[in-house]
DNA sequence: CGCAGTCTTTACAACGATGTAAAAGACGCA
DNA sequence: TGCGTCTTTTACATCGTTGTAAAGACTGCG
């Protein structure tokens, strides 16, 4: 910058002064100092700059497994919104081990992130304790927690929504794949609060759950929805649709409901969640519960950025609406699938 | 930092010495200097780091578009090959607008990125132009140049085996999907690679190239895919294979297919590109071209690492290894579909 | 006990930018 | 022309680290 400002015969403060705009500069001045920076092909040092001032123009996206679909389309969303406001993403992953958790508290702090935004699966609390020496951070996701800014959508009246849309279709039987939570309280995290929204529909419809009909997956990927649709058929128990938790379980699910010879949707009803480009375009188009994914990462900056400017406001949740897309895969009524059927 | 170094009595570059291991430090006196960086909570700040000795241990990813399952892939393969090596991973977006190219080059400098990996579509010669001004890069994809490091598979003998495939299993009117070079000369970019080893394949077989069987989509993705099998159909000409140039355009053109009736692999073979996840899982499940994005991610960081070491190396180019997956989508011979069909 | 040689620790300056406060310049009006 | 006022530009210090070079502490040996 020294040299931009011998070039254009001025002060370097001067030259800061136009590259910020803090202060007035005289046109002609402005404008020696500008063809000075052209001349020198200059670009100012972000390091140096988020040295003196505490700001790197940098935010972090924190997400699970950044393989799954659902990522890329967040990933996506989140890039693009940044760079309309002048910010650059670095992206973390979580999920791959335990202690990833406090890594990432560390490094946020380490590498100067601005602010963070945060798809917690297993994290919450973790993080919610270290809040004071972190940057701002927004949540993404269905975290239950009132310390924190967060963009969500209404996972439990969604999943309800759902599961009655399964019912009235002729579903009797709803296995839900993608996460028991054995013995916890329901309610904190994403698979709470769709294990919830089940729930509260099977009950609403007079039918009863049972935990033969909650299943884990390894993972919330396409080959973990396979696993735990293969797992489950194992078992025999008898079923006509499929809640699945995302739509990479879905997919996976799916597959394995072909490869054993099941029909979807003739035998056994299947829905999604997320609305991923791949479930419109699936083998059995599948239904899902969609919702704008470009609306929840605009949210999420939009909170962001307003908490980097005061880090006093009260924390503020921020629902996006969502919607059931009705697709192929849940035109009912099912026959059904399990040992009712192989007992016939 | 001079915190640390007052509570444990000593001067702040003792302090360094024990974070970075530059100089030896004394057993007592580095348990004083640990101890109370860990009552003070104390973490270095990376821009002050950057900005002494120019390194920020964060490095720049650029893809075309973060929304594709191979770009998810990639990114994850990414993220976790640089935590290996300690170093964050900062993305960016390129396809979106062509002016992002140049954005790309100019962000690449001031946000301190230490290197970059790079996935160019269109970005050759505007990045290898500016090559001397910008941090190390590596090139992942298929573009034919010798100035920079770069990471890639053979696409052109990739996209004749695939061919040869579709061929020995009966097709005689195999559809290049994906990208027609019009009028340009081939070679440089990946489109031309495959497109190339598309035609390589056809001569080889005695079959005849026709413009009608090259076709462009819109973008890479599956509504992409999906878009240009639709023109396509819609254009009567007659076929009876497909070779989509990734697997996202794979499945929007498996997908139409299915809806315009045509079976796959009944009536018409299709091959992808990438082996992403979905790809196995697909309705049909789909033969493709395969690679390790692992060691993809691997070796374009230990190019990218050893550069930033050093330089001045020559530029190295390093090829990973592919395979034909052979499954369900390519069980031929198929009957063929356009016009012959129609008018029989 | 003293000294060379080695190992530890320190003082200082510098990386590049910008906030602060003061100096210099421009302008209007009497 | 001269004074006060407002605008533009400047000097200086500082953000948190680390390379350099020099000072200080320790070792072993004569």
């Amino acid at each position: 910058m020294r040299h931009v400002a011998e070039r254009a015969g001025v002060s370097p403060k001067t030259v800061s002064n136009v590259l910020t705009g803090t202060a007035q500069v005289r046109e002609p001045t402005r404008l020696r100092v500008e063809q000075a920076m052209r001349e020198l092909d200059f670009v100012p040092n972000f390091s140096a700059r988020g040295l003196r001032n505490g700001r790197t123009g940098v935010i972090g996206l924190a997400l699970p497994d950044l393989g799954t679909a659902f990522s890329a389309s967040i990933t996506h969303a989140v890039v693009e919104a940044a760079h309309a406001r002048g910010l650059v993403v670095q992206v973390e992953e979580t999920a791959a081990e335990p202690a990833r958790e406090h890594d990432l508290v560390t490094r946020a702090r380490t590498h100067q992130i601005d602010g963070m935004i945060l798809n917690p699966v297993r994290l919450e609390d973790s993080v919610v304790e270290h809040l004071d020496h972190l940057p701002p951070i927004v949540l993404i996701g269905e975290v239950e927690q009132h310390r924190t800014d967060r963009v969500f959508i209404d996972s439990r009246a969604a999943a309800r929504e759902a599961v009655l849309h399964l019912v009235s279709n002729g579903a009797q039987r709803i296995l839900a794949l993608g996460g028991a939570e054995a013995g916890a309280v329901l309610g904190k995290a994403t698979v709470g609060q769709r294990l919830q929204g089940y729930r509260d529909a099977l009950t609403e419809s007079g039918l009863s759950s049972s935990a033969a009909l909650e299943l884990e997956v390894p993972d919330w990927t396409i080959a973990g929805g396979a696993i735990g649709m293969r797992e489950f058929l194992a078992s025999g128990v008898e079923f006509d649709a499929v809640l699945a938790f995302t739509d990479s379980i879905a997919l996976g699910a799916l597959h394995e409901l072909n490869n054993a010879g099941i029909r979807v949707p003739e035998d056994v009803l299947i829905c999604g969640f997320d609305d991923v480009e791949h479930a419109r375009y699936a083998g059995t188009p599948l239904t899902t519960i969609g919702f704008d994914h470009e609306r929840y990462a605009a949210a999420a900056l939009d909170l962001l950025s307003s908490r980097m400017g005061d880090r006093t406001l009260e924390p503020r949740a921020h629902k996006i609406p969502h919607q059931l897309l009705i697709r192929s895969s849940t035109l009912g009524p099912p026959a059904g699938a399990g040992r009712r059927k192989s007992q016939k």
